[in-house]
DNA sequence: CTAGGGTTAG
């Protein structure tokens, strides 16, 4: 068996021959593998990144006595490779196994805590590092010095910075991109300035930190100026524009490009969708000729944010199919369970966890948040809220999703107990959260204390949108307090949608106001001039004041506009109340 | 090995 493997070893060996290679290991129980070839193994596998990741882990779990070399492998190739905390937890694990990690598995075991912002294990790391001697390598000290930068310690990093007896180009852009990172172009353009010797990292991170801070003459100044451009160059100029929002300028650019990147159309795509033109993502996406992974995410992501569910499954669909055969991820599966849990979809989302499960994807904070959202959505509040007392890490999201799937559950309490306790927390809510509170404190009836929560937004910092005062009409006007919802809407800030004037419209119909109802009708029929609902509302409620002239009026004007059927029920199903 | 540009949850 081993000469089996050793021979298959000594070819080129493909992914799919590496899975079978690992389908040995396992079905054959090999365990008293030798290291070299386990080492050998590693190295042949690490050349095709993305499918074969979670067997490089499995490989070493399945070795007798993995030496210090093997881990510290692992490690390098899984931070290189986005896993992160696997990179994490595997360099803890060689260290309770009484291994010594190498400079090589400690800068990498540094990277992964940077790439993951987690400042207290970098420390640690830190410490480890500086017992065991290695900081005085150039390696490990670049390393540091992205850690802090990255976390937003720049009196850290810049004190490392300092220390270095010897600085090479990649440390310089370290500190360059902390700045960068943290919002200091003023400080990033003095590094800038100092860098002996630039190289095209060190250009395209000064354009990044104009465009970060919408300086975009300076970004096109530096652009111009480069001695020479690569791909992330141009994206950096492209994630500009759209950041700025300037979806015409970004996509000139996108086709001035002497070469689109799979980054460039990434970017593209999420531009389109950050604007909601959808159609013009869908059609960049059918001009690619090789879709990778997460240019599939990136489509995908755009449907579920976008409302388009149904699309965001058909594409899924497509892309596990044996023609395409893409292994979809966290973020894949993150967008669908999204899109499931917008079309209420319970039965899909089973479907979704045993796909999950069958692909070995970990339950990661983004993944938990998803699917309490989902079974929140879907009526099961006590799956929901047994993921949420599960998980670990609860954030803002996780609060907030729970918080408004208890809301929509008609339990208004528990969701009231629950902002409570987040705050008590520390967890600053922001705007998503009081989307689901105040929905509660409507769908409980608590006029005066949803009004209050309301008001207290602004000690938050927060400055309610325009659907906060869509639910607020909602609130106010379903309590039959019509004037004040109305005077409500008169204090907005920005313009209302129909949204708002609809709520408000629902509410004189529930409460047969015409002189207001009117007025909503008005601004509905303008904003939203084909939805026959409004055309209705407003008739039923002139035919409810006796008013038969008006109700022929507005009959008129549907037949006019080709409305035949007079909806009665759809106006849950619209979308005028979420 | 360390640096720049891209995709995820309410």
């Amino acid at each position: 068996m081993v000469s089996k493997l050793k021979f298959l070893l000594n070819q080129r060996i493909t992914p799919k021959q590496a899975l079978q290679i690992h389908a040995c290991i396992i079905v054959n129980s090999v365990t008293h593998l030798e290291p070299l070839l386990v080492r050998q193994v590693l190295l042949s596998v690490s050349n095709y990144s993305a499918s074969i990741i979670r067997y490089v882990e499995l490989i070493l779990h399945h070795m007798q006595a993995p030496d210090a070399f093997s881990w510290g492998f692992t490690v390098r190739f899984l931070s290189q490779n986005g896993r992160f905390s696997e990179a994490c937890s595997l360099y803890s694990e060689m260290q309770r196994l009484g291994l010594c990690p190498s400079s090589f598995a400690v800068s990498s075991a540094l990277r992964a805590c940077a790439r993951k912002v987690d400042k207290v294990g970098g420390s640690l790391i830190h410490a480890q590092a500086h017992k065991l001697g290695f900081c005085g390598c150039v390696y490990v000290q670049t390393a540091l010095l992205d850690l802090y930068s990255r976390v937003g310690d720049m009196e850290t990093a810049q004190r490392i910075f300092d220390e270095m007896p010897e600085r090479n180009v990649v440390s310089w852009n370290s500190a360059l991109s902390g700045y960068v990172k943290t919002g200091n172009v003023k400080m990033a353009r003095k590094i800038f300035d100092e860098i002996p010797e630039k190289d095209v990292v060190s250009w395209n991170s000064m354009i990044s930190g104009y465009a970060r801070v919408r300086n975009m003459e300076q970004a096109a100044l530096l652009f111009q100026q480069m001695p020479e451009r690569d791909s992330a160059s141009w994206n950096a100029m492209l994630s500009g524009y759209i950041d700025y929002g300037n979806i015409e300028s970004a996509r000139r650019l996108f086709d001035a490009m002497p070469q689109q990147s799979s980054v460039s159309w990434i970017t593209m795509i999420a531009g389109y969708s950050k604007c909601g033109d959808v159609d013009s993502a869908r059609i960049l996406f059918d001009q690619i000729a090789v879709k990778d992974l997460l240019i599939y995410n990136a489509m995908i992501a755009c449907y579920a944010q976008n409302s388009r569910a149904q699309e965001a499954l058909q594409l899924f669909n497509d892309m596990i199919q044996p023609d395409v055969d893409i292994l979809p991820d966290e973020i894949t599966f993150s967008s669908i369970i999204s899109a499931c849990s917008q079309l209420g979809d319970l039965t899909s989302g089973f479907w979704i966890e045993s796909c999950m499960r069958k692909l070995g994807i970990r339950m990661d904070d983004h993944l938990i948040t998803a699917l309490i959202d989902l079974y929140a959505k879907c009526g099961s509040i006590d799956k929901a809220y047994e993921l949420f007392n599960d998980s670990r890490k609860k954030d803002v999201v996780s609060y907030s999703a729970m918080i408004l799937g208890l809301g929509m559950n008609g339990r208004a309490v528990d969701a009231i107990r629950l902002f409570k306790e987040m705050v008590e927390a520390g967890i600053n809510p922001n705007l998503h959260t009081f989307s689901g509170l105040l929905a509660a404190y409507s769908h409980a009836g608590l006029v005066e204390e949803g009004y209050r929560c309301f008001k207290s937004m602004r000690d938050y910092g927060l400055v309610a949108s325009v659907d906060h005062y869509g639910i607020m009409v909602d609130l106010l006007g379903r309590a039959g307090l019509i004037k004040e919802a109305y005077n409500l809407i008169a204090s907005m800030p920005t313009q209302p949608h129909s949204g708002v004037w609809g709520a408000l419209l629902l509410a004189c119909r529930m409460h047969n106001n015409v002189e207001i109802g009117e007025i909503a009708g008005m601004h509905c029929f303008e904003l939203e001039p084909d939805r026959a609902g409004y055309y209705s509302l407003l008739a039923n409620i002139y035919a409810s004041a006796g008013l038969w002239t008006n109700v022929k009026k507005i009959r008129n004007i549907m037949q006019e506009k080709g409305f035949t059927k007079v909806p009665g029920c759809s106006w849950v199903e619209s979308g005028l109340y979420i």
